[in-house]
DNA sequence: GTTCTTGTGTAGCACCTGCTACAACCCCGT
DNA sequence: ACGGGGTTGTAGCAGGTGCTACACAAGAAC
């Protein structure tokens, strides 16, 4: 099925394989339903640094990443700001609107030019109630999510920066990594900032315990890389 | 519709009043079914400090708490461990089970006396695909889990252990606590171990943090009660 | 090239946390 | 009443972390 979206986007832009069309969720949906749901998508091309949604904002859309990085960022109550994870391309982005309260919990930050394909709660309610299958494939995909979300909990439990920074990178690189001869390898600039909102540190002590992880050779930078020699079992 | 539980457990047991077949994810079955449901779940009695399912056990069966309190632990490579969070009554518990892979990420343990009620895989999902309302129940559930654990993600990252303590209590608080003139109350017992392992800090580090927020008024301890004054706005 | 911005590295200090050790306490069963 | 196990509290020390301030490097904009 031919994806609307590479009609947008135009031929140069490197869109993920993962279209709305053939994307696995929707496996078993009948044809003129995918033709349904793909005309109804909203698609959206966002430059760095733009929002996709803002938290707090009413949530009644859910997007699927068809190109770029997408970072989750959460504000809490006391101005403390942190980032709960970076979505890439074929992953989700507002799955909370599943939850009846009605707002999104963080913000979607693009970390790179975006393109995003937006669907709305009734589209998706639709869909799963004449799909039921749909339904169970969502259910396996929270509940990854939920996995996922476990192990941060345990990484920031770490009250060693460095081993705090480590469980992070480690878990970055195997949602984003490629897995090269020397290990997994991340290929997007992280900052120093980036990785304080993602460890909940200081940026000051991210750039100790770098240093103190290059020293130990747990990971290796080059150009804008970042190698995890130590990765390549798990 | 009579719940077979408590013909089990007997008329002195403090049963949840959620049972199976009145439960709100299976709100849409027909009458047959939920007898079908009811009849083929696996009813469990055990005491404090059982375990309801090990990390790593192969995991086909999820479970509904009709009575007592578990505790989801997780031990990591390195030794460490840390609870992820504690279930009610009429939560579940073991719902990773819908992700494919196969083994439970934590163990359950009862802080109390527990009875539970279990189902396996198979028998869900052909309650989802017959009832495809019970899917989107669940995606809500689920959608819920994630919001909290995003909180819990924040409340670790805090720096400093007395706020990381207070957010953790709070959590509890809404959680399972009930709402009284003075605000939450937590009414069951956490020892200080307890709480090391939900904040991810050494055990006297909490006694000191404790005494902390006990000076500063923002917990009040009464019996084996937890006082939570300031919460009672949110 | 120059300037501005953004990111990185270093230094030093106050404070907090982890850790060990031990005392006091409470509850429960004998 | 008397132990005994588990829980809580106190003390002191070493080390790590947060924080501020500043110097330096890299890249973009002009």
């Amino acid at each position: 099925m031919a994806c609307l979206c590479e009609a947008m986007a135009g031929e140069d832009a490197h869109l993920s394989p993962i279209c709305i069309g053939n994307l696995w969720i929707f496996q078993d949906l009948e044809k003129e339903e995918l033709v349904a749901l793909s005309r109804d998508a909203k698609r959206q091309q966002l430059e760095k640094g733009a929002l996709v949604f803002r938290q707090g904002d009413p949530a009644d859309e859910m997007f699927l990443i068809k190109a770029g990085r997408i970072r989750l960022d959460k504000v809490f109550e006391d101005g403390s700001q942190l980032t709960l994870d970076i979505r890439k391309a074929g992953d989700f982005a507002g799955e909370n609107m599943f939850a009846e309260e009605g707002t999104y919990p963080v913000s979607a930050v693009c970390m790179e030019d975006t393109m995003t394909c937006g669907f709305t709660r009734s589209q998706f309610e639709q869909a799963v109630l004449a799909y039921p299958n749909v339904g169970l494939q969502i259910i396996k995909t929270l509940s990854q999510q939920i996995d996922q979300l476990s192990s941060r909990v345990g990484s920031l439990a770490t009250p060693s920066i460095e081993d705090r920074l480590f469980r992070v990178l480690s878990n970055v690189a195997r949602e984003h990594g490629k897995t090269g001869e020397q290990g997994h390898v991340i290929r997007f600039p992280l900052t120093h900032e980036d990785l304080s909102f993602l460890t909940g540190a200081h940026r000051v002590s991210i750039t100790r315990a770098m240093k103190a992880l290059k020293d130990a050779g747990k990971i290796i930078l080059e150009d804008k890389k970042m190698i995890l020699p130590q990765l390549s079992v798990a």
